[in-house]
DNA sequence: AATTGTACCTGTCAGC
DNA sequence: TGCTGACAGGTACAAT
């Protein structure tokens, strides 16, 4: 579910929620959930802790407390992090439950299962190693064109997979890799070393929007996403490339098709998204 | 070293 | 109605 939009945007909504919060009780349903620690030293541990804030890197969203400790989660694909209260009904597939002072709760909902929590001190978030090997935040000063025309060069890889690794830049995710290569017109299959400096200068520009209108718009729910208040976002409605194989091109007209790159779904515009441009290798896939 | 395939899970949907 | 297979926002690890 969640790349950046979305975990920025949950991190928004919780900040307005439970800042300054302190925990009373803490139920884990799911061991295999919890990373770094038995589900009862967890417990112990998170116990008394107070929300200092809540911050976010890449896809994980990180809770500080003011005691020094970090509880960093990932929502892979299908995780829900939500502020309820005490007495509203537990819904299937809720896996830890944290309960405040004051009788709200957060509340990890995950239908597959793949979200992750470990807890850290705060100075040893490194020691994660899905954040110790994250690249530049995309809306961050780390993130340049000098940086991007240096990250891709020599790259034989196709410019699909190196937007979606998180080492090269982080937080993007299959939605937005598809509507910023759409913006950018540059096909996902290309060769990542191959780009044109206008190219770069494009796809530098369309990362950064995309990413942006993203976080404007409250994420993009297509089925499971809601921010921490169960509200869903709004950027599904103005999607141009992702999840609209055969639906007309906004720009061209043609019809967007939908292949496998990268062993993701892709959603290309055939006439707009080019893969030819003279420099090109000229083996066919 | 770099790239691709597979595993982890549940739910949904299209086709038969 | 079932049943089956493909697919879904992500990443870690094994295999090549």
């Amino acid at each position: 579910m969640p790349e950046l939009p979305e975990v920025e945007t949950i991190s928004r909504s919780l900040t307005e929620k439970i800042i300054g919060k302190k925990i009373f009780q803490v139920e884990v349903f799911m061991a295999k959930l919890i990373k770094t620690h038995h589900v009862e030293q967890f417990k112990a541990v998170l116990k008394g802790l107070t929300i200092r804030d809540i911050a976010r890197r890449g896809k994980y969203l990180i809770i500080n407390f003011q005691e020094g400790w970090s509880l960093v989660v990932h929502l892979r694909m299908t995780g829900q992090l939500v502020v309820r209260q005490a007495q509203d009904e537990i819904i299937k597939h809720t896996h830890a439950v944290f309960t405040f002072e004051d009788k709200t709760q957060l509340r990890f909902i995950d239908i597959r299962q793949f979200g992750t929590m470990h807890l850290v001190m705060n100075d040893k978030l490194d020691e994660i190693s899905g954040i110790q090997t994250l690249g530049p935040e995309p809306l961050g000063e780390d993130f340049t064109l000098p940086y991007l025309i240096s990250a891709l060069a020599g790259k034989k890889t196709k410019i699909k997979a190196f937007l979606l690794d998180q080492k090269w830049i982080a937080g993007l995710g299959n939605i937005y890799v598809d509507e910023a290569l759409f913006q950018a017109k540059i096909h996902p299959l290309k060769e990542a070393g191959n780009l044109t400096r206008t190219e770069i200068e494009r796809l530098f520009h369309a990362v950064r929007e995309t990413i942006k209108a993203g976080i404007e718009h409250r994420g993009t729910t297509l089925k499971d996403y809601v921010d921490a208040e169960g509200n869903k976002g709004t950027f599904q409605f103005r999607l141009k490339a992702y999840g609209r194989s055969g639906q007309a091109c906004s720009t061209c007209g043609s019809l967007i098709i939908r292949e496998k790159v990268a062993g993701r779904s892709s959603h290309i515009c055939p006439k707009c998204q080019i893969l030819d441009t003279l420099d090109n290798n000229m083996v066919t896939e």
